[in-house]
DNA sequence: ATGTGAGGCTAAGTCTACCTTATGCTCAAA
DNA sequence: TTTGAGCATAAGGTAGACTTAGCCTCACAT
């Protein structure tokens, strides 16, 4: 008896019928036809082997079987709604976010306390990890990538460039003024990426030149290479985006005026399937409107 | 968000996969593929609008959120089928039957004990009325219908042919001894059903004979007259199978030799669709059982 | 290192079950 | 008597569930 559990439309249709005792207001209610309610409450019957309603010419009225169960069932659907509504508000309420180290630690990190002003109800958990996570697999909700823009699945909201110029603390900014010729030797070390400075001399037209010599440590993030310039330890490549507020604050300055070109973008990126999501919403348009702000800001600082 | 409900099918899939943490062994338990699982889980996700099992190369793991509803689920699920169940049971506990009044109480209700005895986890309501009532409805289970035997969409189960003779005390026996010829007047006055002492007659060859002038009180069913006769006050007209107890008993003894068959019988009838109700079962082969016992002894009684 | 099998994903096709539409029936109220 | 409300039923269309088949990845063996 009872070897496979009835369908739940037809609980459905049965439950709705029994609460208002006519199948033509459940059909109402469940935005569907009497024939349909009709058709699922029979359903129900068969499927059972228990009579639930008698049929009158124009009325129904719940069995004694269907008087018991009827608010059983009401309650079990009740449940099972709470259940997803419950799961969805908590899912909705943490938004996880994956990011490379330095955008995390130089830009994002220290405007994250707007957001929550704004949006109490969604917490932020953030990665930082320099390879790209997968993201929409479950883990993560959405990521900041530095890339071309394009990944299939995935909306990407442009932020801005992904651009660099070497960088150094003021009291270093007259030891590396020469910074814009690769022949000169510098009184500092040079630090960050070797491959963007590269690419730096390269875009002023300086090709093949050998910069091994220059280099003090090797750190293993740009951030980490920006603290080293902050402390007057070097001149460091990197984005005058990023480090903007170091260098509104004058903890950092360029040591050249040249802005080298990635080609690249900051995007904030997050599944195509999950445009709807509310929490991803907020933070894409959060981010957006901060980003153009440190574009204005950057604008009129390199004026 | 979470307009309609997800699907039975993909709340079960997920469940049974969270319980196994396995797409396969789920679809073991459920009898289904693997590829069903998938497809259900999937569902479920993008209906709800939450990841809840992340996918890796062997295996799958809950997420959090999945973490999270898979044990109420799993309650749910258990409450369901228990509602369904238990309304099975009660439904099948007590067994609803209709019949005529002197059936029911000259022969049945004698023996009701009997089966309460074989079957105690099934209860009997009795609905004892003249009209034939509607089964299959909700209301009743069976009947015990007099008649031909043939009913569209229900089964029925021959118990014994619908016979009548006349029937007295032992006391007036004598006094009605010329019962068996119309055209002599009796000392003790008719009781029973006039056209069943018409048909009597006829079957014996007497034809339109006027009895009207014959009968005492009229009463409303068979079993008062057959009390009436009991008590001496005159000689009905009945089922010497429905009254065996009392003709074995001798308060009742036949007053004439001759049996006339209505060509009808009386016949244990319930929904065809209930072939596999199991109290109906039980009862089924219960009666049939006591009738035939009843068909023998009543064939002994008479020989 | 290289099969091999387990476990999951995906695509395509089939089929079931649900829904709709349309019609008929019964009873109550006008 | 008529009209309308409410349910049942039949027929037909369609979306969604299920199956089948094939692929991919990784673990665990040779």
């Amino acid at each position: 008896m009872l070897k496979n559990m009835p369908s739940l439309p037809s609980i459905h249709a049965f439950e709705a019928a029994a609460r208002h005792g006519s199948f033509a207001k459940a059909a109402v209610e469940l935005s569907t036809t009497p024939a349909s309610v009709s058709y699922h409450v029979r359903q129900l019957e068969r499927q059972v082997g228990v009579p639930l309603f008698m049929r009158h010419a124009q009325k129904v009225t719940l069995t004694e079987q269907g008087e018991a169960i009827a608010p059983e069932l009401t309650a079990l659907f009740a449940s099972l709604r709470a259940t997803f509504v419950n799961a969805v508000d908590a899912y909705e309420a943490r938004l996880s976010l994956t990011a490379l180290p330095t955008f995390g630690t130089a830009w994002l990190t220290p405007r994250l306390g707007r957001f929550r002003k704004k949006h109490k109800d969604i917490a932020i958990a953030l990665d930082l990890s320099e390879t790209a996570q997968e993201i929409g697999a479950g883990r993560y909700d959405a990521a900041i990538r530095n890339g071309g823009g394009r990944w299939t699945g995935l909306r990407s909201v442009r932020l801005f460039p992904s651009v660099f110029m070497p960088l150094c603390s003021p009291a270093l900014k007259s030891a590396v003024k020469h910074v814009g010729d690769p022949r000169r030797v510098l009184d500092a070390p040079l630090l960050g990426r070797p491959d963007w400075w590269t690419a730096w001399y390269e875009q002023r037209g300086h090709r093949g030149v050998d910069l091994t010599k220059r280099f003090g440590t090797s750190l293993q993030a740009e951030y980490l290479d920006a603290a080293a310039a902050i402390a007057g330890q070097g001149v460091t490549i990197g984005s005058p985006l990023l480090f903007a507020d170091d260098i509104k604050a004058r903890r950092l300055v360029p040591a050249h005026a040249f802005v080298a070109d990635s080609g690249r973008a900051f995007w904030f990126v997050y599944p195509a399937v999950r445009e709807e999501s509310r929490k991803i919403a907020a933070f894409r348009d959060w981010i957006r409107a901060e980003a153009e702000q440190a574009n204005a800001e950057y604008a009129s600082l390199m004026r």
